[in-house]
DNA sequence: GATGTTTTCAAACGAATGTTTTAAGCTATC
DNA sequence: GATAGCTTAAAACATTCGTTTGAAAACATC
C-alpha cells in the first residue's frame, strides 16, 4: 500500500526502475504534455510494467511532480551562483551589462541547452498553463530566491537606482528572456519556410542585455519618471 | 455526411446551436485546455446534444479551430488600426512613447479585458504550447501583418534607427507584453498570500513603454552597438 | 396535409485511459 | 533451502473519451 522509499541506485551501471521511469516520463511529458502522455507509454519507454508507476510514485500526478523536483533546485542554484559569481568578480570590476548577461545566460541556459530541442523549456511552458504542480511550488523554490539575489545585485551595481523600480525592471528582463525561449522553440520546430528573419539565440541575448541595460541606465539617470 | 453551412442567425434574440457551441467551447477550452475538455461538457454547457458537435463542425478539432477564427482577424485589425491612429495623429505630433503605448494597449487589451480573467489569454497561452491549430495560421494572420506595420511606424518615428534592429526591438516589446499578460493571469488566480509586490497592470504597461522607449533611443542615438 | 430535408436526440460503439488486483519472481536472511 | 519482504508482471476493472447510428422531431415546400 505504502509507496517505497527512493532507491538511490548503488550500481551506477544500470539505472533502477524509478530513475528509468523519471527519465521516460520527462521526455514524454515534454513532447505530449500531461494529458497527452499515458502511463502505458511511459512504462513501455522505461521498459517496465504499467503498475510500476503506481507502485513507485502512487499516481501519474505524483510522477509528474517528481519529474519537476529534479529540476527546480538546480535551476534556482544555477541562477543564484551566476549572479554571485559576477558580484564577487575582482571587487567591482564588472559592468551592469556583465550582470545582465550572466543572469540571462543562466536563465536561458537550462531552458535551451538540454538535449533534443530543449525539453525543460517545453515542460516549463506547459506547466505555466496546465497548472498541475502545487501552487507556489515555483514561487517558493525558484522565483522568490532569484528575485532576492537579483535585487541586491542590481542595487549594488547601479547606485542611482530607486529600489521600487527593481520589480518592474526584473519583470522586463525576465519577460524578454522567457519570450526568447518560446520563440526559439517555435523556430526550431517550424518548417523553415517562414520568411521571418532568422533567429539567432546569442544575438538575441546580446540584444536583450544591451537593450535592458539602456533601460536601466535611463532609470538610474532619472531620464524615466 | 456533409457539414451544414454556417447559419448566421437571423433572429438575434436566441442564438443558434452553432453559436452556443462556439461560446461554450471557448469558455471550456480556456479553462480546461483541449484535452481537458470533453465534447460532452461542451454540449451540456451549450444545451444541446453531443452529436451536434460533429454534426455542425465535423469534429472536436474543427470546433477548436472555429473558436480561434472568431478572434484572430479582429485581434490583428485592432493592433494595426491602433498603430495607424497614432501615425495619422496631427501630422507628426506624437512621440515614440505614444506609439509604444498605443501598440501596447491594443496588444494587451484583448488579452486582459475579456470577461472572467482573460479567456483569450489563457487560450493563447495554451495554443502556444499544444500547437493544435494549423501551422502558420498565427504567423500569416496576425504576427506578420502586425510586424510589417510596426516596422514602418518605428522607422517613421525614429529616423536614426537602423532597420536591422527592428525585429529584435519588437521582440523585446512583445516579450514584455506577453509576460505581463501571463503574470497578471497568475496573480489573478493566486490565493493572494504571495508576498510578491502587488501587480498593477497600468503601472506595468507604463513601465514597459518608458523602458522600451529608452532602449530604442539608445539604439537610435548609437549608444548600443 | 403530404413530402422531403434539416436538425435533434438517446443510445451504443470501439478505443483508450488510470488504477487495482492477484499471483509469480526475486533477493536477502536465517 | 525455507521463509519473509520487496519487486515485477499480466490481466481485469471501471471510467471516460470522440464518434457514429438510426430514428424521432421540427421545418420547409408544394
Amino acid at each position: 500500500m505504502a509507496i517505497p522509499q527512493q532507491n538511490n541506485q548503488v550500481n551506477p551501471m544500470t539505472k533502477g526502475v524509478q530513475d528509468r521511469l523519471l527519465d521516460a516520463a520527462e521526455e514524454l511529458f515534454c513532447d505530449g504534455g500531461f494529458e497527452g502522455t499515458s502511463v502505458r507509454d511511459i512504462a513501455a519507454s522505461a521498459g517496465c510494467n504499467v503498475a510500476a508507476v503506481n507502485y513507485y510514485f502512487g499516481s501519474k500526478e505524483k510522477l509528474y511532480e517528481a519529474v519537476w523536483r529534479r529540476h527546480l533546485i538546480p535551476m534556482r542554484d544555477a541562477r543564484i551562483v551566476g549572479i554571485e559569481k559576477v558580484l564577487s568578480q575582482n571587487k567591482g570590476q564588472y559592468t551592469l551589462e556583465d550582470l545582465l548577461r550572466s543572469f540571462s545566460e543562466t536563465f536561458v541556459g537550462p531552458l535551451v541547452e538540454a538535449s533534443r530541442t530543449s525539453r525543460l523549456s517545453q515542460l516549463m511552458a506547459r506547466e505555466c498553463m496546465e497548472r498541475r504542480l502545487p501552487v507556489n511550488m515555483f514561487t517558493d523554490e525558484v522565483i522568490r530566491p532569484t528575485l532576492t539575489v537579483m535585487r541586491t545585485a542590481l542595487m549594488q551595481t547601479c547606485p542611482g537606482l530607486d529600489e521600487s523600480t527593481i520589480p518592474l525592471i526584473t519583470f522586463s528582463l525576465v519577460g524578454q528572456l522567457v519570450h526568447v525561449v518560446h520563440v526559439r522553440a517555435i523556430f526550431e520546430q517550424g518548417d523553415g519556410d517562414l520568411d521571418l528573419p532568422v533567429f539567432d539565440l546569442n544575438e538575441a541575448i546580446d540584444h536583450i542585455v544591451k537593450f535592458t541595460g539602456a533601460g536601466i541606465r535611463a532609470y538610474a539617470e532619472g531620464k524615466i519618471k
